[in-house]
This record gives C-alpha cells, sequence and structure tokens, in this order.
DNA sequence: AATTCGGGGGA
DNA sequence: TCCCCAGAATT
C-alpha cells in the first residue's frame, strides 16, 4: 500500500464526526475554513454552529452589520478573519451573486483566503486537485520523510507544497487533504504521537532516525513585548458609562473597550495622576476614582503581555458618548474586557 | 524575510 | 513556562 492509501484507510476509520464534513455547500465550506485558521476544532466548533445559525446563507452574512459579526465572533481571537469574513460575504452575496469561486485561482483573490484556504475550499467542495498544507500537513510529512527544511522558511514552504501535491490522491482529493490533517491533528500530534499503533511507522524516517520529537524543524518566533494598560471605567448617577471604539490598526480593531491610556511601568493607586489625565474623557470632570485589582491582571496574547489595571472613576454625570450600561453586552469586546465587565457587577452602583 | 495579528489548551 | 493550533496580511 502506498502513503496516500494507508492514510485514507485511516481517515475512514478514524475520523472525527464534524459538521462541516456533511456538506459541500461552498459558504459552509469557507466558513469552517475560516473559523479554523490557526484554531483548534474544539475551540472553533461551537463558532461554526453560531455563525450558520445566525447567517444561514451568505446573504444573511452579508447584509448584518460588521459590530454585529464581530460580536459573534467575540473570544475567537484574530479578530481580521471576521472582518474578512464580513467583507467576502459582501462581495460574494453582491457582486458575484451569492456563488462562491470554484477555483483554487480565484478563491485565492478573496480577503482572507490564502494558499490553505483556497487549495481546502478548491478540494473539498469542488474536487479540484490541489494540496493543503497546514500546521498538521508539516509535521506528518517532515516526520514521515525526515525534512529538517525549516516549516516557515520561504524554501521550506515551497517544499512542503510541492511534496504534498505529489501525494495528493487525484482521484479524490478532497478525502486525501481532510485524512492528512486529520491524522496530524489526532494521531500524529505535537506530543506524545501515537507512533507504537502508526499505520505508516515501517516506512517514517523520523521514528526509525528517532527524530520525532524534533520534527518539524521552526524557526523562532520574535520575543514578547510588555505593555501596561489602563482602563478607566466610568461610571455615574444616570448608571451610564463609556465605551470606545478601537479604529486604529494593531491589535482588536474595531473591538470596544473602557478608555484606555498606557503607561510605562504598572502604577500604584497613589500614581493615578501620572496618567495623561488632560487628553481623556476625564478633562473638565469632577469625578472619585478607585483601584479596582491592586494585581496586575496579565493578558498575554501572542506577541504580547498586556499587564492591566482597571481604575473605577465615579462621577456625576458623564458627557458626550457615555452608554447604559445594560448596552455593553451589545458591543464586541476583547477577553480582556469581557472578562472585566462579568466579574465586575454594574447594577451594585 | 520578518512581523503582526488572540485566545485556549496540552505537557 | 513554552509550544501549537485546518494561516493571512502587512511591513
Amino acid at each position: 500500500m502506498d502513503f496516500k492509501t494507508k492514510l485514507t484507510n485511516w481517515y475512514s476509520n478514524n475520523k472525527r464526526d464534524l459538521p462541516w464534513r456533511h456538506t459541500k455547500n461552498p459558504y459552509h465550506i469557507w466558513l469552517s475554513e475560516i473559523i479554523l485558521q490557526q484554531t483548534q476544532v474544539k475551540q472553533g466548533l461551537p463558532y461554526y454552529k453560531a455563525f450558520i445559525k445566525h447567517y444561514p446563507t451568505v446573504f444573511e452574512l452579508a447584509n448584518a452589520s460588521e459590530q454585529e459579526v464581530l460580536k459573534l465572533w467575540q473570544g475567537l481571537g484574530y479578530y481580521s478573519r471576521a472582518r474578512n469574513l464580513h467583507k467576502t460575504a459582501k462581495h460574494v452575496a453582491f457582486e458575484l451573486n451569492g456563488n462562491f469561486p470554484d477555483n483554487y485561482k480565484d478563491l485565492l483573490k478573496l480577503k482572507g483566503v490564502g494558499d490553505y484556504t483556497a487549495s481546502a475550499i478548491a478540494s473539498i467542495a469542488f474536487n479540484e486537485v490541489s494540496a493543503v498544507v497546514d500546521g498538521n500537513v508539516y509535521r506528518v510529512l517532515s516526520r514521515y520523510f525526515g525534512i529538517e527544511t525549516p516549516i516557515n522558511s520561504t524554501a521550506g514552504i515551497k517544499k512542503f507544497k510541492k511534496l504534498a501535491s505529489s501525494l495528493i490522491d487525484k482521484g479524490n482529493p478532497a478525502m486525501f487533504n481532510q485524512a492528512i490533517m486529520e491524522f496530524g491533528a489526532t494521531h500524529c500530534k505535537p506530543k506524545n504521537p501515537y507512533c507504537i499503533v502508526c499505520p505508516l511507522n515501517e516506512s517514517c524516517v523520523a521514528l526509525q532516525k528517532n527524530l520525532i520529537d524534533s520534527l518539524p524543524v521552526k524557526l523562532k518566533k520574535t520575543k514578547v513585548k510588555t505593555k501596561f494598560f489602563n482602563f478607566l471605567v466610568c461610571i455615574d448617577k444616570n448608571n451610564k458609562t463609556i465605551l470606545e471604539k478601537r479604529t486604529s490598526k494593531g491589535i482588536w480593531q474595531n473591538l470596544y473597550q473602557f478608555p484606555l491610556l498606557e503607561s510605562h511601568k504598572s502604577l500604584s493607586s497613589e500614581e493615578f495622576h501620572l496618567l495623561d489625565l488632560e487628553d481623556s474623557v476625564l478633562k473638565n470632570l469632577k469625578y472619585d476614582y478607585s483601584l479596582y485589582n491592586e494585581e496586575d491582571i496579565i493578558h498575554k496574547l501572542s506577541h504580547q503581555h498586556l499587564h492591566t489595571k482597571f481604575w473605577i472613576i465615579e462621577a456625576e454625570k458623564l458627557t458626550a458618548k457615555a452608554i447604559l450600561t445594560n448596552e455593553i453586552k451589545n458591543y464586541p469586546v476583547p477577553v480582556l474586557i469581557s472578562d472585566f465587565i462579568e466579574s465586575f457587577n454594574f447594577n451594585k452602583l
């Protein structure tokens, strides 16, 4: 038996029952692939179900507001995926009459669709022979063939795409692509893979050479930066508060938060005045303040550690853009903010 | 070629 | 802690 036969046989006996495996609807396949980018099935599954329920077709998604889409995406991370999802839905619905492109080349033109996702949709929804290369494929192929080229180098990206293309089952590209990914996800795992009972173990180079734990090779990532965030949680006698939209580039674009002031260090309660309050929502306002958390809440992103303090600001009457605190739930917010909102009882004041 | 985008979970 | 996850876009 050759590589693809052993792999697809394993898949037939071991695949998980997942909702997007019961359809060839390009909208459903596309939605699942966007959600699953850099996201484990367990984490993405409830979001997939929620999106299908709220937006049964690409037209409902296209007609939704970006804020509503981001709210439904809240907690999943990489929010550019949600913004691009919405843009592409509008494009498909209004420019392409609701029809997704049906081939790799044209799928690649869609916002948020790169090499992996274009191959995935083309093969799974349209049976095009186009090999996917995701994190699972890198791991399976680097181990089986004993390839030490870094998977995130230009040479590695080309080599593994070419190798996967040479292995794909041209008679059933949809099954082969899903099989190799599923095999990587549940069998040829990063830690403690099931080599003893592996259908490919007789010919796996990494297993023979004891390289399982050192493959795949990956270039080291950049180091994490530390930032100090101070959120101003304003509350007035009318039970109103202030949320601001993050409009600039960077993390959490188009999500909402309490007014934010950054500092160069973690501030104590006595150092509140070190914040640049002149240019903040507190300008020309009488207020009392208190520190909600003495210890920094450290919110860890992949490339930033956010040392966070929440300052409770009580005022007589907030001006301008204040909203009722019971309306907060309508706004998409980062997990850091939603965790605070959950722990802080606005109604007690 | 490197960096920037989140958040959850495993060992 | 560190690493990984059905990667893409930007610099």
